[in-house]
DNA sequence: TGTACATCAGTGAACGCGCGTTCACTGATGTAC
DNA sequence: TGTACATCAGTGAACGCGCGTTCACTGATGTAC
């Protein structure tokens, strides 16, 4: 057997790595970051709960790939349904619904990664900034095509506000006015607030009446503090 | 002694039970709501753990007890601050300021209020929705100063967003229409959303380099956000 | 092809921890006559 | 003013639960000669 192909046991070891990956994404999704157990997992899997160190070094090792698979599972999403011909300020609308949607249907993961951080817990900035960013780079690319059509503003204060950020985003071939990035900042605060207060009932339960046309409406503002 | 004037007893109760709510408070301030533990209270107030039950009928009703006493802080807070003569466009900023400044102070107690629910409480809705409106109060009331100056435009798809709410505010003597309602909504949402990026680092830390400066930026589009 | 050894998966018991809540009980404080 | 009784605060032990993590050990799988 040559070295390249893994042997059963390396398959195994792969397969089962995958099935702890699995019922743990199931109990974060059911319970929340909070009550994820290594103890229940390894019950609902039937090995001995001192087995699962095999494959997992600790709780906190497993709460960081939850969280780097769940930003690759809102990346995918996004990527999915970002079809990048299509106009930008379209695209931005895309990418706010296709967030929320996955919110909607992930709650646990939502707030795993933009809620309250978790108790005891502090992501390695190392293994969890890279899979946070993929979002955030649609976004950066709709603001560099938005900002090729569009004359150049001053704005003072934004540039210091942000100083550092767009020189870096220059070096990474997108160039964006302080102005327009700020923009771009708040039109998705806004969006991401609009998630956050239906995910977590910040304006209280059954107080919209049509929360996707609330969302819609948020969506239109957000475009316009961007266009504006 | 007559049965108005509570007896020693009496005092000797409410003071432990303020005393209580004390070191809860600097306990939910430490370690976060999760982490609050009848027990550790008990140990620090050198009494049995069986003790606080004369005082408190539970963890959960703690718990009541300090989100109740955030909502007030909060509002008590913002209720200073805002001096009700002063131009009602900066009386929004003032909120927003107030309740960043508050945030940043009590990060924990923002949390407990606009952060992620805590795993296994859910909050009774009777006893906390009352003080969680004093805010949203006073920006309903900005709200309606403005629309007494503004000419009411129509917006279709808000006022299907926001059906009933619109009429409740009537109701209580507050004229606005749901497109100002929309934009409103929008506008704290985005103040919102930036101090919950800020507290809870959603665009990672020290992304932004002048906080203040930012979030001065994020205030001036959302009261564009109103006024346009 | 067969044998000796090394690696690895998995077990079961244990350590040490903390929690919320209940319960029978003691002793002090208040109340009614 | 004094006495009998009721109320209340507080104790300490216990129940039952769950957790993360370690460790010595067994038996199976893989590897080198």
């Amino acid at each position: 057997m040559s070295p390249t192909t893994p042997g059963i046991r390396a398959r195994n070891r792969a397969a089962i790595e995958r099935e702890i990956l699995r019922v743990a994404t199931r109990h974060l999704a059911r319970d929340g970051a909070a009550g994820l157990s290594l103890r229940a997992i390894a019950r609902e899997l039937e090995m001995a709960s001192s087995a699962v160190y095999r494959y997992v070094p600790s709780r906190d090792e497993l709460l960081t790939l939850l969280i780097v698979q769940a930003y690759g599972s809102l990346g995918d999403a996004v990527d999915r349904a970002v079809a990048p011909a299509v106009e930008p300020l379209e695209r931005f609308r895309v990418v706010g619904r296709t967030t929320r949607r996955w919110a909607r249907r992930h709650p646990h993961q939502f707030a795993l990664l933009y809620g309250s951080p978790v108790p005891g817990y502090d992501a390695p900035a190392e293994r969890t900034t890279g899979p946070g960013t993929r979002v955030t780079t649609v976004l950066v690319g709709i603001l560099g095509e938005l900002q090729a059509r569009r004359r150049t503003r001053r704005d003072p204060r934004a540039e210091q506000a942000l100083a550092g950020v767009v020189d870096g985003l220059r070096g990474e071939g997108v160039v964006v006015s302080a102005d327009l990035l700020s923009r771009g900042l708040a039109a998705w605060t806004l969006v991401l607030g609009a998630i956050t207060a239906e995910a977590f009932e910040q304006f209280g339960r059954d107080t919209i009446a049509d929360p996707e046309a609330h969302f819609e409406a948020m969506l239109d503002l957000a475009v316009g503090l961007v266009t504006g």
